[in-house]
DNA sequence: GCCGCCGATCAATCATAGCC
DNA sequence: TGGCTATGATTGATCGGCGG
């Protein structure tokens, strides 16, 4: 099927990338962070200012890293190890559940 | 100041920094747009995204200029006419008003453009 | 209890940018 | 010029929380 797509009319046709700078906040951001990386809004908002990017496109870097980074790690290893030697807030977090990792339901 | 709820509930096999944390773990459970229907004994449901037809984009979009919200005739109406679920039309609606507002929003403040060395 | 909505996020995909 | 990977954006659908 040609789903003929309004191939026009797409907005995420002129893309252009990021500053190397920017990119460098997010990521650090991202790895200061690696136990969490969900900035709230406020974090967000703040991102995007220093990055001088929307805050649409903070939240679109985010989603896009965390999926990519977790879809294979061992890809970000150097890049993980090189943001986590500049900067370190990584906090430790508290567990709850104890043992059993696993989805709901295992068929 | 911030604190992070979040915990790596197994043991990591690398030492550096870069462990494995739960949020890296989440996992989607699959789509459950089946119709229960046609589809073998084997073959999943629609465990995979639908792709709207530009026929059926078009008149949820202009349904959604008449009304952003949906009553639940109007519903069953619009999923018997394009063929979806009512469940399908009820969620691309919630999408499009997201999808308004962000515009809204980005509509008045952008100026601020900033690419690599172009 | 169940339902719809919101806000955030996921996950797959699109289309282009950038490099060799 | 061709091919491939990197990356920003889009979007159908899920997750958790609220209110009715």
């Amino acid at each position: 099927v040609m789903i003929l797509r309004s191939r026009f009319l797409d907005a995420r046709r002129k893309r252009r990338n990021f500053n190397k700078q920017a990119t460098e906040i997010l990521n650090e951001y991202f790895y200061s962070h690696l136990s969490n990386p969900y900035p709230s809004e406020e974090a967000k908002e703040e991102l995007a200012k220093k990055c001088g990017i929307t805050v649409s496109q903070v939240s679109n870097w985010f989603g896009n890293k965390r999926i990519r980074y977790k879809k294979n790690i061992g890809k970000f290893q150097e890049e993980a190890n090189l943001y986590a030697a500049k900067t370190a807030v990584t906090a430790t977090n508290v567990s709850a559940h104890g043992s059993q990792a696993n989805s709901p339901s295992t068929p | 100041e911030d604190k992070d709820p979040a915990c790596p509930s197994e043991p990591c096999p690398n030492a550096s920094s870069a462990r494995t944390f739960d949020w890296m773990k989440v996992k989607r459970n699959p789509p459950k747009t089946a119709k229960v229907s046609e589809y073998g004994l084997l073959g999943q449901p629609n465990t995979i995204r639908t792709n709207f037809t530009t026929k059926q984009l078009t008149e949820l979009e202009k349904e959604f200029h008449f009304n952003k919200y949906l009553t639940r005739a109007r519903r069953v109406e619009i999923a018997a006419t394009l063929e979806l679920n009512e469940t399908q039309v009820k969620i691309w609606f919630q999408n499009r008003r997201m999808k308004q507002k962000k515009r809204e929003k980005e509509g008045l403040a952008p100026p601020a453009a900033s690419r690599s060395g172009k």
